[in-house]
DNA sequence: GGCCTTCATTTGACTCGTTCAAGAAAAGCG
DNA sequence: CGCTTTTCTTGAACGAGTCAAATGAAGGCC
């Protein structure tokens, strides 16, 4: 597995190293990780793996373009090696979880805003908010409203 | 200015109190302002401020639906009274401005991704990352990349 | 293959934005 | 005007992520 992520490496001018092997397979194994899971994941390859190590080959990968980095709000930063195309995510309120949503790339009208206001826009960065179908079972109707956006009009205690 | 505010917040159920005008205020004069901003804004209406007391009052207000927060990846959170419309965001990359761009609400097909994993959807939230007018013109060709999102792989459209 | 330069990782401390908790003060009802 | 409840103050704590110095590995050159 580590041949599969040498070129690629190399073709960014990164040094092939075990850490980032070790990071590149714990992402290629948990699409929508975080930087702590993957300490935990990246540690079953490289016991001795820090965390600031995993931070650190992080930043290298976003900075190269072979990782991208998602910013829910209210979540840790979640880090994914689908990059080159550009797509959007699900995200579970209750849960954290994520999906991936292809972006109807071409015809879509919801990337050029109508008023940049003397913006240059380079991207459109969507998520969908919403419940996963787990989580739509264990709580019956909108009980669960953990992560951010809690914002709804209603009675307070 | 201070009866503007209080009829929301007394239909908010929430006490009308001097720190909540002055952050009202100080929200209403600086419609995208994080927490830091705020806290000195207000302290021109109310001196003894602490940013603690600003925190827990954003946070009252937006569990209230008085106003909205807003988290652009690698920035601290932002605050605005505007609500009630689904309205999206504009980032600079380069300083950080925002600014408002109205949602085509209504025909608005970003809003319903075409596969959605089991999620139920109920907000989509769209953010734009460019240049505003400014850093445009103070950075001759695309130099500054501060915020985030500086993975020169596959922008799109 | 071994040496050397350069880049990467380790280790540890530290910053920033934000939240938590306990007591004091103010709001609003009767 | 006094009482109850909410809200503010004060001070400490937290998690995610960053920074810096020193050790260690990667890979080009001979």
């Amino acid at each position: 597995m580590d041949t599969t992520w040498a070129p690629p490496l190399r073709d960014a001018g990164l040094r092939v190293t075990r850490p980032r092997l070790a990071v590149l397979d714990a992402l290629a194994a948990h699409p929508h990780a975080d930087a702590d899971t993957l300490v935990t994941v990246a540690r079953q390859a490289h016991p001795t793996l820090s965390p600031q190590a995993v931070y650190g080959v992080l930043k290298a990968l976003v900075g190269v373009g072979l990782a991208r980095r998602v910013e829910p709000a209210g979540a840790p930063a979640l880090y994914e090696v689908r990059v080159g195309d550009n797509h959007h995510h699900l995200v579970c309120r209750s849960c954290g979880a994520v999906a991936d949503v292809d972006c109807t790339v071409g015809a879509a009208p919801c990337l050029t805003p109508s008023d940049t206001a003397g913006f240059v826009v380079d991207e459109a960065e969507v998520v969908f908010w919403g419940l996963c179908r787990e989580c739509r079972v264990r709580t019956p109707e909108g009980t669960a409203q953990v992560l951010q956006h809690d914002n709804r009009g209603g009675a307070h205690a």
